[in-house]
DNA sequence: CGGTTTCATTAAACCGGTTTAATCGCTCAT
DNA sequence: ATGAGCGATTAAACCGGTTTAATGAAACCG
């Protein structure tokens, strides 16, 4: 085995001091030319790879960047990863990940990623948050973005939000104008820890245009359930049992717009003549499948998340910026005016 | 400020030496209970968090793996990844990801990887290999498994693969035993630089099959496209104005079956009883518009990568495992007996 | 020509853990 | 009482970089 070559190494053979080496190596200004030569051909002579580990403790930063998400139960995580990837490209920074599934484990994965000097900072996505993570974020040290974070308006830390609750009266208001009246909502079960969820913000936007357009609400049209997509055709099937039967579904995410479409086949009812359906997200799968839904910028939202915190490092008294990205609504074949009768 | 509490600290305020601390707080059984108490509780009251990079320097690893891939342009990397996540969970290894696009910044990216002791471990998931490639890895001294990655078989490196021209064989044995004559193969754009991918072994397993059954290779019937749905919607369109027409698709990814299942719509064929298609992979949304497809083991493949690469790290000699997956078929709605015609 | 500046370079300290070698305090056997 | 043996603890070295303080040599100046 070739025992590792140090730093130390390369300076002896280039007959100078393991700092001159440093130096030479860091292009610093405070060395000769010649010296950099010396020192480079040494270096490349005995194919020398520095310890990142030993940089990393020295310079006291870890050139490192941890993405917090629960990264499989939301497709729509991918995308913005995507972003995130895309805007650190060229920089130097490592991209650390870290899934968040159960809600217990995660103040302590926080604990962890923020207080271990492990990152240089930190992106979270997609995670509402209780008290003790709010208190923690605003507490720590190491810069944090959120992506997508409910829960967080009042906190001094920059994040990037989209408009849910705009968004949701897109939706409702295009079902409206369709001519729909009986229209439907299926949502996020509301983990009992986290007061606002994209899923409850999309819902308000709901209220707000069927109340806009002097639509009663009915409590029969509204559902909860599971984001798996088998659980949202169950609480469809039960949501569609009502009677008088909702002409229309908007449902919080594509993923359960999908359940929605299944129970309506199961039914025996057409979309979009017999039923309406909205979904949101705008996943790959609704082009393809001809959803209406609402979209939203998923990838430039990893984007920008991504340059919020690159400022933030670079310069550390950067100003908190709370961006929030517009929705779209993208008109495809599931919604129709409703049926005759 | 607070200034950061080092394991110095918490050894004055225990009244012990920096030694002894840190023995005591990494279970080492060589100190009593009563001082290992002592030094946890002043820690405790400290709010002392151990300096990740110091300890990953002097202990010489840095706990954790990288894992090597082209993200987002394979949907079923991120089922892999999935597998990987969970097999890890429990350990306390960190997870670094690289994304892999253009395959000139690949061996860099390798490099970086594998020579800077950056990872104790690396997974690399669905890269060809070319041959700079291929020999950076067998010269490697950080332990790297294989998930999905074509032109390794001869490599000393674990690896866990799927049988592609199994799978490939089973999708067309399938065709042809519904009565099928007229199949086509539409499959990736074969890089020019790797010799070997997994859509040419499915490939492979197509052409097996037609000739198990004595049907003659129709080269008009053989299609590659760019990866991408709409890619293979245009190229999907050009196979069907062949004539005679085919009656049947076999795609070599799910994606491309989407695409295949658009051309067809806009022709006017109906599926099944125009056309079968068949894709390869079962991602979700396979299930969810009812497509024939080839089942792969996604999750379990990344689950058997982990660990394989776990083996390796805790035990440095511990033996190069190929470990083949098999794949399954799954008859949904759009396969049938071709039109009678 | 002596004294100050300048600048490249070196020696030593540092980052914050872990580990080895040395030390201390006890018990047990002779 | 002596010392061998052993377990717990400490002091010091180490991991491999970077950085600060000190040094040496050449350049500059009156």
């Amino acid at each position: 085995m070739e025992k590792k070559v140090t730093i130390r190494d390369v300076a002896r053979a280039a007959g100078v001091s393991p700092g001159t080496a440093s130096r030479a190596m860091n292009n610093s200004p405070l060395v000769t030319e010649d010296t950099r030569r010396l020192v480079l051909e040494a270096a490349q002579r005995l194919n020398y790879q520095p310890n990142i580990m030993a940089r990393r403790l020295s310079l006291g930063q870890t050139l490192t960047i941890a993405i917090l998400a629960p990264f499989f139960t939301r497709p729509a995580f991918v995308a913005r990863l995507q972003g995130i990837v895309q805007a650190l490209q060229d920089t130097s920074y490592d991209l650390l990940i870290h899934n968040i599934d159960n809600p217990q484990s995660r103040v302590q994965a926080f604990e962890q990623m923020l207080k271990t000097q492990r990152v240089d900072g930190a992106i979270i996505i997609s995670l509402p948050l209780d008290e003790a993570t709010r208190d923690l974020l605003s507490r720590s040290k190491t810069p944090v973005v959120l992506i997508d974070t409910p829960s967080s308006a009042d906190l001094e830390v920059s994040q990037v939000m989209v408009d849910d609750v705009a968004g949701g009266a897109q939706a409702t208001s295009h079902l409206i104008n369709l001519g729909h009246r009986r229209i439907a909502f299926l949502g996020d079960t509301a983990d009992p820890h986290f007061e606002f969820t994209s899923s409850k913000h999309r819902h308000r936007g709901y209220l707000q245009a069927l109340e806009a357009a002097g639509i009663p609400v009915n409590p029969r049209y509204y559902c909860e359930c599971d984001i798996a997509r088998d659980a949202a055709r169950q609480a469809a099937l039960r949501l569609l049992k009502a009677d008088p039967r909702p002409t229309a579904v908007f449902a919080a995410s594509d993923t359960q717009a999908l359940g929605v479409l299944e129970a309506a086949r199961e039914l025996g009812l057409r979309v979009p003549e017999d039923l309406s359906v909205v979904g949101y997200d705008d996943l790959e799968i609704a082009d393809h499948i001809q959803l209406t839904t609402i979209h939203q910028q998923l990838i430039v939202s990893g984007v920008r998340g991504a340059h919020l915190l690159l400022a933030r490092l670079e310069n550390a008294s950067a100003p908190v910026v709370k961006e929030v990205l517009p929705t779209s609504l993208v008109v495809r074949r599931t919604t129709a005016p409703p049926p005759a009768a």
